[in-house]
DNA sequence: CTAACTGGTCAAGGCGGTTGACCATGGAGA
DNA sequence: TCTCCATGGTCAACCGCCTTGACCAGTTAG
């Protein structure tokens, strides 16, 4: 194997992150512009996990990488501020199943068209076909499994 | 401008998350693999900065984004675990520069050679003409100025 | 010389995470 | 069925990292 120069590593490493911190500060920025204020980078991970159909805590716990107590606190979080809400578990008599409310759902729409607002920037950059390039290849090397926030 | 298509945004953008949370943790793991503990990758941020030629400990506030009593911090912890230390300032009695010490710039060599694994890894599924597109591209769409740790 | 500015520190507090203990329900085996 | 352990959730205490606010020492401009 051609080896890769160190430097050359991390020009894209350093690229890399640089670009994924600002996106995830333009999808902030825009929820934000959109009306849904109080709300973290964090939460974003949490609704993708809680949008298909709910989740329970420890659910979210294990998908986000954090304790259920941390997870808990994050619901609550949620829903004092009216992005979600427990049910009873239709199953399960211990558990809780925690749903997006309306304006959650509302939340991850505007989430969408911010990062759609972002992608577009960058087709203005690259080209439609580059960016879908750029898709491709970085779905061929993502890792398996639940995105979380890390770092 | 051919609209994109929300779910496509999503998409790409949870899959460049995904990308850059995996290098983040593969580059701390190969930190930690050659024996430099107790680090977190803020610190790696604020190596980038130190590494030139020092900084003070505003210069660092400014360039993670932070303010100056948390870098400060931040210069205390690196120098307590023995990769930085402080000198008087050359030009400003005030001022105290923060310079990496060998164990320090041994620690960037360590970080740089993780990276570096963790390229090789993406250069061995698209292989390396791929890998040079897929730098180039993020070249042209990363944000000008300094790289903050942001989510 | 004085006044404003700037680098740095000290002190107190907040926020989000952790560990540890505990309760209630669920599920599997004797 | 009864017992025992595993599991979902909560409460409480604590910790790490960051913030605000006040302050001191040195610098710089009028």
């Amino acid at each position: 194997m051609v080896p890769v120069q160190n430097s050359e590593a991390m020009t894209l490493s350093a690229t890399l992150l640089a670009v994924a911190g600002d996106l995830t500060r333009r999808i902030h920025d825009g929820v934000v512009a959109r009306g849904f204020e109080g709300l973290r980078p964090a939460h974003g991970f949490a609704f993708t996990r809680l949008a298909p159909g709910g989740a329970t805590a420890t659910d979210l716990a294990v998908h986000l990488g954090v304790t259920k107590q941390a997870a808990s606190q994050l619901v609550d979080e949620l829903v004092r501020k009216g992005y979600a809400e427990r049910r009873p578990h239709p199953d399960d008599a211990r558990a809780r199943l925690v749903v997006l409310t309306d304006r959650g759902l509302a939340c991850t729409r505007a989430a969408e068209e911010a990062a759609a607002e972002a992608v577009r920037a960058w087709v203005a950059v690259l080209g439609e076909t580059e960016v879908g390039v750029l898709r491709e290849n970085l779905l061929r090397i993502a890792p398996r499994g639940p995105v979380r926030p890390a770092w």
